[in-house]
DNA sequence: GTCTATACTTGGATAGAC
DNA sequence: GTCTATCCAAGTATAGAC
């Protein structure tokens, strides 16, 4: 039953919102009484911030395995964007989104979500440092802050998907991101007059 | 009464966000009796959308202004830095991004909400138009989704910068665009071999 | 137009039976 | 562990006095 009022709980801050993921809520999706969610988890706040663990769990691995091997700004390009389609499928970023947002109004929360955001931003972090090597990318664009923009533009791009009702667009960045890489990736290439043959 | 519930409304998104502005919330801040929303407005949601209202006219024309100018990649990203700064420090992004979300727990308010983001998302549009021109960017990278793709960016920023509570990272991706942004203009300017001239 | 008072609803949280 | 029952706080909304 615990495992089941997490699930209910992403599922229910997916369809209805941080506003309108109250015990009730949650309980009803899950099938049991609205006493279990503080019994299991002390408050709603926590069932919430268990089940932005849950997601986290369960997409850190994805993430880990398909951006440790990219090694060019195209291939990033690439595996974010099917991570990214992934997860918009399957509504793990509008979780991170509303509890972002909600937790905006609960004094003390932001801190506890702001963590929990750490290690995606460490692995965004890490994933452009590899696919930019020591390339002029990397000289133009330090990896710390190309990867916040890249987070920015998931969160972005979700907050417009779902006011659109509509991922269509989303997805047409995706793959126009993925064209602007490719050129990056050829420039990276191209060597100056009296450039040293290892600084790529 | 009416505008001090307006700018009420506005300061309690901002710093409550959507869960936190009540009818009772927002009276307080105004320093008037809860009814008065009813009576005024109708129903808190009502007073939200109208707040946002406010806002939206109160940037647009500061939007248009600035942007109608910007006839170049670099050009544009000057402007658009100036003025997110402004949106970021007044907290109107701040707004936006609450309705939206907020939005997603209450049947309908969805629609009415990306109707008052419609204007924005035009601006943007035509913001990069002119800016890319008949450029090559312009065919790399098509106006729509170019425009997509930074309101996208410009709400994921100020997701981030309210949960670390800190606009520091916000500011240094602006800064950095702008560099980006300046070696467009640089390339755009490349002349091919047997290139036409007006093919800017 | 603004206030006080109040009806009604929903949500968080606990107690106690099973 | 799970349920029912219940309490209390907070929210929306309305009625009626001034």
């Amino acid at each position: 039953m615990r495992a089941a009022l997490v699930a209910a709980a992403i599922e229910a801050l997916r369809e209805t919102g941080f506003a309108g993921a109250s015990a009730r809520e949650i309980a009803g999706r899950a099938g049991c009484s609205q006493a279990l969610v503080f019994y299991h988890f002390g408050s709603v706040n926590d069932l919430l911030l268990a089940a932005l663990d849950e997601v986290s769990a369960r997409r850190m691995s994805a993430y880990r395995d398909m951006l440790e091997h990219a090694r060019s700004a195209a291939a990033l390009t690439e595996s974010a964007k099917a991570i990214f389609t992934e997860d918009l499928e399957a509504g793990y970023v509008r979780v991170l989104v509303e509890m972002i947002t909600g937790a905006q109004s609960v004094p003390g929360l932001g801190e506890q979500v702001a963590q929990r955001l750490l290690p995606w931003r460490d692995i965004a972090r890490e994933a452009v440092r590899r696919a930019f090597g020591r390339s002029a990318a990397a000289r133009l664009l330090p990896p710390a802050e190309a990867a916040h923009a890249l987070v920015a533009g998931f969160l972005g791009l979700e907050l417009l998907a779902t006011l659109d009702g509509d991922r269509a667009a989303a997805f047409a960045v995706l793959d126009r991101a993925q064209s602007v890489a490719r050129l990056l990736d050829v420039l990276a290439g191209i060597r100056f007059p009296g450039e040293r043959k290892g600084a790529r």
